[in-house]
DNA sequence: TGTACACTGAACCACATGGTTCAGCAACAG
DNA sequence: CTGTTGCTGAACCATGTGGTTCAGTGTACA
């Protein structure tokens, strides 16, 4: 099962434009932490701080090798990470049906009680 | 264009457990905030703030009818998180074919150059 | 050997986050 | 009208986050 703490990390590693960029930047190919922190006008301390927070939540892998250290997107935490955005994706697409179906019917005013019966509690155990 | 600051909010509000228990559970449909709050074992007040958050992040709507205050899921972040999320796809998709190709050839041992010159610079568009 | 370079650790800072308690306030039930 | 219910705002607290500076440390290279 995956770890909450494991997705609480990844996430939160998402949840950082610095951050997002790095990955971007690392969908390139890899770099080291003077290259990271250059387009980013930040401090290398600053950038590895980064760095260490997406090797953390296993979206990115870094090697010493020499005195630079190479830097690469990571895979451990993909599968989780993947499975979970898919979920949510079911989750909202179904919600979504539910509305569209919803607002054929209503249009302006509404009435909550639309999808409470039928599908209740199949998605909680996805979770465990 | 995606605010960057907007999917912040977005993934930071996945970034939570307590968060992402509230999104599944309206996934079953609408509840209040003391139905939310009762499997979380937690303050009316605490989960009135993850409901913000959520809703802040446009994950969540809410509605004050009566006493009580309608939660679902919302809609508005919904597309900028799908393109950002398969944005991620294909640069790990990307990044997971080059690793293939490469492991496949080099196995234990590895060279940090193998991809760093043919794709570059072609998915940075996507991002604005 | 000596110097420049890439990085790192420690200390520090301001601010955000996740949670609480407590005192309300508005709405419903009787 | 009164009491209960559902929620809210304010204040507070501990901890985490995002960034800096500065003083090293280890490696490459002339």
């Amino acid at each position: 099962m995956v770890q909450q703490q494991e997705l609480d990390r990844a996430f939160a590693a998402l949840a950082d434009e610095t951050r997002r960029g790095i990955l971007t930047r690392l969908g390139d190919g890899p770099a080291t932490i003077t290259e990271l922190a250059m387009p980013a006008g930040m401090t290398l301390t600053g950038i590895r701080k980064h760095v260490d927070v997406l090797e953390v939540a296993g979206l990115v892998t870094t090697e010493k090798v020499g005195r630079v250290r190479q830097c690469r997107l990571g895979t451990e935490r993909l599968d989780d990470a993947m499975a979970w955005i898919s979920f949510y994706q079911r989750l909202w697409e179904r919600r979504l049906d539910g509305l569209e179906a919803y607002f054929t019917l209503h249009d302006g005013t509404h009435d909550p009680n639309h999808e409470e019966h039928d599908t209740k509690h199949e998605t909680k155990g996805t979770e465990s």
